[in-house]
RNA sequence: CGCGGGGUGGAGCAGUCUGGUAGCUCGUUGGGCUCAUAACCCAAAGGUCGUAGGUUCAAAUCCUGCCCCCGCAA
């Protein structure tokens, strides 16, 4: 049945990926990062790929890193004719790259050779991209710099937030990745070198960015806000972190720059251009709360707009 | 044992340090004003202050256990 196939990937984006590749191909093991302790407590949390490999009763693998000692071999036992890597979250070395008959290929959630790297989805929204899309690739050395088999488009809506885009990527990465193998299988499969001019780099995302500028455009901040939640999120300082969980540009509104005011029963931010409407926020350790609910909270503490960014 | 915030009438919050009649804004109900209104005015209902125990003449408030929610950290 199918290729024999080692799948790699880590975060909740490749689960479609592999889902769609156990019911065509022969999945003779799974890599994943090792459990991490993560949430509250200090629980060990399996991660989304590990989960559905059990789920679908396929052996898992979890190096600490590939190139240790004994990890090379024992993936050259499973004798896969070719690696599927989507989003594993480790740099595969020129000797796991070359010894698949088919060699190894990627799965990556941009139209590349734009936002090659670690965080395409987020760079691609917060740079207010009218579209995105999804690669399959040759895996090569360079990051993510491999000659590109195919390619799939989708719009990038005004609304559009990380966890919408995410969800759509995942899903077109699924259904790009068994032609992908077919016609690899095949021969018929061509592949089209990346234009380095045209090469764009999405660096990792820090903790640094959740904070809003008011300094910044209104639509720069709507592009933050959707593009940086739930991680790490976007916030303003006022005594305490206030969460911005979803907000609008409103480019027509101008108010007091850095400034939170009230007008026609909307909680707006003030930017260097225009205003953002807040949506949906949240003090530290409090609950998510809508303007309305927002307002009440303040009058009850002894606050009113305008309030004053730290 | 990773750090921290919180659970107070239907909602969002104050009050807790410095124990002693439970407060704010909104909502709800009734009435008024108005051509009219999500506006305004008046009135009312609604809380065993997460839970179990302890200290005390007296506990939302101090002490202890437990449950639940959230931010940070990854």
């Amino acid at each position: 049945m199918g290729l024999r196939v080692v799948f790699m990937g880590t975060p909740q984006f490749a689960v479609p990926s592999l889902h769609a590749i156990s019911e065509k191909h022969q999945v003779l093991g799974v890599y994943t990062q090792p459990d991490r302790s993560v949430g509250r407590g200090l629980s060990l949390r399996p991660s989304a790929v590990k989960l559905t490999a059990l789920k679908l009763g396929l052996p898992v693998f979890q190096p600490e890193k590939l190139s240790l000692p004994g990890e090379f071999e024992q993936l050259c036992d499973l004798r896969p004719d070719v690696i599927v890597v989507v989003a594993y979250g480790q740099i595969l070395k020129k000797n796991v790259l070359n010894f698949p008959r088919l060699g190894c290929i990627n799965v990556h959630s941009s139209l590349l050779p734009r936002w090659r790297g670690a965080a395409p989805i987020q760079w691609a929204l917060l740079s207010g991209d009218s579209e995105s899309g999804v690669s399959t690739m040759q895996l090569v050395e360079k990051l993510d710099a491999g000659p590109v088999f195919l390619q799939v488009k989708t719009l990038i809506s005004e609304r559009e937030t990380f966890q919408t885009l995410h969800d759509r990527l995942a899903e077109i990465g699924a259904q790009l990745v068994l032609p992908t193998l077919l016609g690899l299988e095949e021969g018929s499969l061509h592949s089209q070198v990346q234009d380095e001019s045209q090469v764009k780099y999405a660096s990792r995302l820090t903790k640094e960015m959740e904070r809003l500028d008011p300094r910044e455009t209104a639509f720069s901040l709507d592009c933050r806000v959707r593009a940086l939640n739930p991680w790490p999120g976007t916030s303003v300082q006022v005594g305490e972190r206030l969460k911005i969980r979803q907000a609008q540009f409103h480019p027509e509104i101008q108010g007091p720059v850095g400034k939170i005011f009230e007008r026609t029963g909307m909680v707006l931010l003030g930017t260097s251009q225009g205003s953002l409407e807040l949506i949906r926020l949240q003090w530290e350790g409090k609950k998510e709360v809508g303007p309305s609910q927002f307002l009440n909270g303040l009058k009850g503490r002894g606050q009113s707009l305008p309030l004053d960014l730290d």
